[in-house]
DNA sequence: TTTATTTACGCAATCGTTCCCGATTCATCA
DNA sequence: TGATGAATCGGGAACGATTGCGTAAATAAA
């Protein structure tokens, strides 16, 4: 089934021009006559003439269209982003293509190869917890595909970049539990590989160095694939509460382990905060409702969508192939409740 | 700055072959020889061509990507059903072009302008509350557009639709509610307008009925904005508060208005569910973890996603006009918790 | 009146693919 | 032996919009 659109050439054929004076009428060209613009814009509108946007591509050899990458729709942090990034993109005239990686390097290379044949303009990315490898990815930088990354970061791209103030916030949330009186305070980390990851656990060692509490190895844990699994949280949880010296708070490091932690524990009968504190990095707006309510460290999503797509839009738009890249750092809020 | 692609003719001059020769190759055509075959297939490996998908588009006249508009992708319902309709799509080479409406007709008419212009093959959509007109959608669809509906369908026009079965999923939580006891049960439905809340309301309606209560007006009211904004569920609540005879539960009609209702309930220190239970349409999968863990009504909204991409799918590759139509109605599932 | 300049439009190439026609070669058959 | 027919490939016209260039008419300047 088809839909048969109005075309340049039909307007064209039924005015007696020709094709390339009717594209200049409706750019509203200087060299066509106010009598024939007129005449062209009235029929255009009555027929319902929608320029093809495809045809537009094919000859500014652009689509108009950026891709984003993210581990997760249904994600409340990135679907928060990916609403950031679509209201600059629309604005601007572009389409978002979106893909999920399911946090699978696998995945996640799939889409990248799908996603630039589509001809897309640009690529928003956070990359998955499995990936290691990111030569494609490079490979497509160098070729000249303007990149933005946002949250998850790779140090070796040299592009823009758009991340929360991890290691602050992971400061503020540590730094928060040592003033509560938490002394063995754990950490559930995402992937170790991520750059989030480390940022947050770097804020975490130094809160604890600036108040003088020795760092314990076996209170940090990981959660390879991001909390993306239940089952990894669970035992991750096992194993810090099998030790001698068992956490009196939970520091989480991501929207996923956040909750599952608190899923366990509700599971498992602790009570939070009598037998262990909770906080970690969220962007739910129902962490208020739960119980406890908990104490997150909470990222500008919407903003760093946007300030991404916006970096985006400047190196798809701009001439010359840019050399100077920024990273943004947008910084967190600390929301403390009932968990800590 | 560029990111200069392979094309057919650079391997046709490289290879001494005629353009026509190596497409044919490529699509491996029976009048090219094997030999020829492999040699540009080879060479097409080597440096990595990739077929401009805008080229192919305006050549077979399809985008090869499918348009969804829905309220807000930050919904969980929503971002499991986009999860679905992603993973159809993808599997068939389609791309996914979202956007939001954010319960704005406004927004909604001029997203729809936008996707058509961006020549989509296709559209599902689940309509705004503010909807009332819906003669451009309408004249979209006789001009041709494949379109699906994916949870609020308008019934004036003919087209594959995907519900869940609000009906009977209104009915069982009313049920419920009845079964525990509650006598006086109020509900917030999203905007009446809309088919979901006409369902659910009829849902509710015939449990009462059912079990012999009078239905009691003044415990039916509506959201107009289905909860986007929350002053609205306040006023709602404190109208139903105000009442004679205030009711002992609430059934609320939508995600939003669900967790919405269980703030307000919390600010006002209103205790759940000794004071007032509380049920609810709702996909979040924080539901168990609140306070109290919500009873709710659970849509099964990613297979939606999926029903409706492959509806839309079959609609886009069927030859002739489709004239026969099918409704899926998907089954709820009642998940009974603390709340109530 | 003649020349220069502006105005207003058409022609045709282009973007990357696909596909309808031909054209050529070589083997096959009556 | 001439005709038929596969097999294999190239030429070139699309798809819809944009744009450099050319040119006729209209206007201004000389």
């Amino acid at each position: 089934m088809k839909f048969e659109a109005v075309t340049i050439k039909h307007i064209a054929q039924e005015l007696g021009l020709s094709t390339s004076t009717v594209s200049r009428a409706l750019r509203d060209s200087h060299e066509i006559s106010q009598a024939t613009k007129k005449m062209v814009l009235d029929y255009a509108k009555k027929v319902g003439f929608k320029p093809n946007r495809i045809a537009q591509s094919l000859k500014e050899r652009k689509s108009l269209s950026i891709g984003v990458i993210v581990c997760e729709i249904a994600n409340s942090f990135f679907s928060q982003v990916i609403n950031g990034i679509d209201s600059v993109a629309y604005q601007h005239g572009y389409n978002v293509i979106i893909a999920q990686s399911m946090e699978s390097a696998e995945r996640e290379l799939m889409n990248l190869e799908y996603l630039t044949s589509s001809s897309i303009d640009g690529l928003i990315i956070s990359v998955s917890t499995e990936t290691k490898n990111f030569s494609y990815l490079k490979k497509l930088h160098e070729r000249g595909l303007p990149i933005v990354f946002v949250d998850r970061v790779i140090d070796e791209i040299e592009t823009h970049k758009v991340i929360a103030d991890n290691y602050k916030g992971a400061y503020k949330a540590t730094k928060h539990l040592i003033e509560r009186g938490y002394k063995k305070i754990a950490i559930l980390s995402n992937n170790s590989g991520l750059s989030i990851s480390q940022e947050r656990l770097e804020g975490y060692r130094a809160a604890l160095r600036d108040a003088n509490i020795p760092l314990k190895e076996n209170l940090i844990t990981y959660c390879d694939h991001g909390g993306m699994i239940y089952s990894e949280i669970e035992s991750a949880m096992k194993v810090l509460l099998k030790q001698r010296v068992k956490p009196d708070a939970i520091f989480a490091g991501s929207d996923k382990i956040t909750t599952g932690c608190l899923r366990f524990m509700k599971q498992k009968n602790i009570r939070t905060p009598q037998d262990l504190a909770l906080i970690g990095f969220s962007n739910t707006d129902l962490t208020e409702l739960l119980n406890p309510p908990l104490s997150v460290i909470k990222q500008p999503a919407f903003e760093m969508g946007q300030a991404s797509a916006s970096l985006l839009l400047s190196l798809i738009e701009s001439k010359k192939p840019q050399t100077k890249f920024e990273t943004r750092i947008q910084s967190t809020e600390l929301l403390i409740r009932k968990s800590t």
